[in-house]
RNA sequence: GCGGCGGUGGUGGAACGGUAGACACGGCGGCCUCAAAAGCCGCUGUCCUUCGGGACGUGUGGGUUCGAAUCCCACCCGCCGUACCA
């Protein structure tokens, strides 16, 4: 026995097997089985399965693991699944490339991550184990997808739309960055094209307001809110009336700030604009015209939307009147307005906005100033002056609106336009309708057939699931590759039995991933995707914790699928994640991102194979506070590395010495090395316990068994009561973070499994020692430190302060103003 | 521009308004050994020192306080997100 080293490739397998043989970590969905205690539902992201898990993901995994036990230790019944985001383009771009099946790949890669999560020792209730691609799962996707199409949040229509030319297939406004695609970085193109949407805008609102309720990070709220982009203002319709004297058109646009409106002198026209050619037919304005449109479109979004970009346009040669002053104001089209924000159209308020001040400079057009400071004169206008509101703004240059305040003048405009039907307040969302489909084979198929006779028919649920069918030729062309599947395209018509053909296409797999967590309460039900009283026990996912990567499109899209489910009466609960914990990124030593290209990747599988799972495990949590970003270090593992195996020569050395079988409770009565080990233990369960409650300061609590282990190498003398204790609490602290030698310390020294034990409790008497470092200052500077008895009166303390010789040096001659006495910890005497 | 978050030793990082730098890496020294590995034990913010100690020190400048890394004001720098969004 003596003299052995720690050795993680015997420890973790044993017990990897006996949680495997055991089903540990499975919890029953039947309370009165399960137990009555409070629920907790841990939940990490589920991940993409591509070749093997790397680093991220075990970061990932070990904190909610490490959450996960803690709850369960600490009297709740946890919910911790595991299952795969199975389809997606990368496997069938592979496929293109290498002629490997998706489903050939992806199983093989979801093998691997299986048996990764299992050699790390992930405390996963196996039952509940799922895929994206299994038709025992995407049957309910797609019987999801009906539910949205019933009630009208599914719809189908013609639009403008985000088409990636390389991976040939649309993308939802979300997954286009800078104007190129998110996957493979080709700039996007618009395409004019019938899809399939989800009506994610009739929740924006619910979706900006409840993201007050939930407990998440503010930068992710933050960029919720930004996405939405949700702002009040007021529609305002002008007229224009040259065109064709006999019927006017009507113009709308809409503006965030009503109260500027006299102040309108240009308007500008998007130059996708419908109406911009109609407008200047046959005047000199078009050639002009259709020659700026023409480069307009032409031109990359990238260059196009820049911001600092000089301003430019071209006059239509018409004018549109003002509502409220009955002006006319002339009309230009401009690149600098997107057609597909607002109406297409707004109007050029040059004294209070940056972009239309630069173009009514460009093109010399009158600045006319309408709010102001109530204290000063007209403002002097200048490229500054737009950001400068003051609490005082009053309206000047507005008619019968002068002199109001500028906030009840912008409310008087617009109920004045109300009135006459010429304008009414207003909220525009950024926000779009979320769409779909995808011209992609590796997906869930959408349910739907058309029909020549009867149009288009949802699929009846009785017939779920659509099945993908195996094809061969994975290329795309424009269209899904499911087109050329003549069988399973060609079927019959669910409404009349006519002959149908199937759609296509397939969606997007963020809709796949959009309700996952929900299918984990209640994986194995055959009959419906959930049981209503099953998900009501366990939603909402109390803990959820991923890379903040997906803070916009995965979290926005689940919070709305919850929202609408339960506005359907399927569900209970209005939001899918209480609390958010959005992980830091794991880099390379060279402190940049990691990747196989710059060479400074780790491959976890290395790690585990030399230093073990648990002190990869510990060590990604030791390196730093979770949520932030920090550099791989190699020494770094190697510290952990021997951390771990001084606790276990700790145990090791016990077992000869200790008592197995019998806990290793906390000695009736203790002295010496004795109980200052004892008062160590009690101070790591202490800390440890704090650091893990409420936020997840794991690198402090890991760091506090640290100082425990090196305290019981430091009492070497201490009776066998308290190491046993000592080193007992320890492991049973660690076991979060290191479940396997937690587990097999724990058992060296007392015989039983730590999962079953309760998390410890400090006793508060070992919390306070009988004295304490007095800390003696002068004028705030320490100058001496005393021992002093705890508990001591104030008195005490200060005499003993005033006595301590570094003090007296300090004070000697001079005048004592007066003392501070802070009990228990210092004294602070101040002279002059 | 706007929004969010940061700035502490050689490094990663600790610090309810109360001993700045826990813990770890790295470095230095010692023990063990024929030697090494492993392990164990010390020391390790900077400068000065008569070796008792002293001065300085948490991006910069002010302020509040007996006492500030922490709170307030102004500024500088960095990271992340977002942006002709009317």
């Amino acid at each position: 026995m003596a003299q052995q080293r720690y050795d993680p490739t015997t420890i973790e397998p044993k017990w990897q097997q006996l949680w495997e043989r055991e089903s540990t970590w499975q919890v029953d969905n039947d309370p009165a089985v399960a137990g009555a205690e409070a629920k907790s539902y841990v939940l990490e992201m589920l991940p993409y399965p591509s070749g093997e898990p790397h680093v991220g993901h075990l970061k990932n995994y070990a904190l909610g693991d490490a959450i996960a036990h803690f709850r369960r230790r600490t009297g709740h019944r946890v919910l911790h699944p595991m299952g795969y985001d199975a389809f997606g383009l990368p496997a069938e771009n592979n496929a293109i490339k290498t002629g490997v099946a998706p489903r050939v790949a992806t199983d093989k890669s979801i093998a691997a991550y299986r048996h990764w999560f299992h050699r790390w020792g992930i405390s996963i209730d196996w039952s509940r184990e799922l895929a994206t691609h299994e038709p025992a799962y995407y049957r309910w996707t797609q019987w999801i997808f009906l539910k949205l199409y019933e009630r009208g949040l599914a719809y189908r229509k013609e639009a403008a739309v985000k088409w990636c030319p390389f991976d040939q297939t649309v993308l939802a406004n979300e997954q286009v960055i800078d104007g190129r695609c998110e996957r493979c970085g080709h700039e996007v193109e618009l395409r004019q094209l019938e899809q399939w949407f989800f009506r994610i805008t009739d929740y924006a609102d619910r979706l900006v307001d409840d993201l007050d309720g939930i407990d998440w990070p503010e930068n992710v709220k933050a960029m919720q809110r930004n996405w939405i982009g949700r702002s009040e203002g007021a529609e305002v319709t002008f007229r224009c009336e040259d065109w064709d004297p006999a019927h006017p058109i009507d113009y709308t646009v809409f503006t965030t700030r009503p109260d500027t409106l006299f102040g309108a002198t240009f308007f500008v026209m998007a130059p996708e604009h419908p109406d911009v050619f109609k407008l200047v037919a046959g005047t000199e304005h078009e050639a002009p015209v259709h020659e700026y449109v023409n480069r307009a479109l032409t031109e990359a979004t990238e260059t196009r939307g820049a911001a600092d970009k000089p301003k430019t346009g071209v006059p239509l040669g018409r004018t549109v009147t003002n509502p409220v002053n009955g002006e006319a104001i002339p009309m230009y089209v401009a690149d600098y307005v997107l057609m597909e924000y607002g109406t297409g159209a707004v109007m050029g308020v040059p004294a209070h906005d940056q972009r239309d001040y630069d173009f009514a400079t460009a093109f010399h057009l009158p600045i006319r100033p309408v709010v102001a400071p109530a204290a000063g004169d007209a403002p002097d206008i200048t490229q500054q002056a737009f950001t400068a509101h003051t609490d005082d703004e009053r309206l000047i240059n507005s008619d019968g609106f002068t002199g109001m305040d500028a906030v009840a003048g912008r409310d008087a405009i617009v109920a004045w336009l109300d009135r006459r039907d010429a304008g009414h307040a207003s909220t525009n969302f950024r926000l779009r309708d979320w769409l779909i489909s995808r011209q992609r084979y590796w997906g869930c198929p959408i349910p739907i057939v058309y029909c020549d006779g009867c149009g288009l028919v949802p699929v009846p649920e009785s017939d779920l699931p659509v099945r993908l069918p195996e094809v061969e030729d994975y290329q795309p062309r424009g269209k899904s590759p499911l087109a050329a599947a003549e069988n399973w395209v060609n079927t019959t018509c669910p409404a009349c039995g006519g002959p149908a053909r199937r759609e296509t296409d397939t969606m997007d797999t963020f809709v796949d991933s959009s309700w996952y967590y929900l299918r984990y309460c209640d994986a194995r039900n055959d009959a419906a995707p959930w049981d209503r009283e099953v998900l009501k026990a366990w939603t909402p996912v109390d803990t959820y914790i991923g890379g903040i990567e997906h803070a916009i499109l995965h979290l926005m899209y689940s919070r709305f699928f919850v929202k609408a489910l339960a506005d359907m009466d399927l569900l209970d609960v209005q939001e899918p994640f209480g609390t958010l914990f959005t992980q830091g990124m794991i880099l390379g030593a060279d402190g940049n991102k990691m990747s196989s290209s710059k060479g400074n990747s780790v491959a976890p599988s290395e790690i585990v194979e030399r230093f073990g799972a648990d002190a990869a495990r510990c060590y990604v949590l030791f390196i730093g506070p979770p949520e932030q970003d920090a550099a791989w270090s190699d020494t770094g593992v190697e510290g952990v590395y021997r951390f771990l195996a001084r606790l276990w020569r700790l145990g090791d050395g016990l077992a000869e010495d200790g008592t197995p079988g019998r806990p290793a409770d906390q000695p009736p009565t203790s002295d010496g090395d004795a109980l200052t080990l004892v008062r160590k233990a009690n101070w790591a369960i202490e800390k440890v316990t704090n650091d893990m409650r409420g936020r997840f300061a794991f690198n402090t609590a890991i760091a506090a068994v640290m100082e425990l282990v090196n305290e019981v190498y430091r009492h070497p003398e201490a009776d066998v009561a308290a190491r046993r204790f000592a080193v007992a609490t320890a492991a049973s602290l660690i076991f979060p973070f290191a479940p396997h030698l937690g587990a097999e310390i724990y058992e060296i020294v007392t015989g039983r499994r730590v999962w079953t034990e309760p998390w410890p409790e400090a006793d508060p008497r070992m919390l306070v020692a009988d004295t304490f470092e007095l800390v003696c200052q002068v004028n705030g500077r320490v100058r001496d430190r005393v021992t002093a008895p705890t508990g001591a009166p104030r008195e005490e303390l200060e005499k003993l302060c005033l006595a301590a010789s570094g003090v007296q040096t300090h004070i000697e001659g001079k005048e004592i103003v007066k003392v501070i006495v802070v009990p228990d910890k210092l004294v602070n005497i101040v002279v002059k």
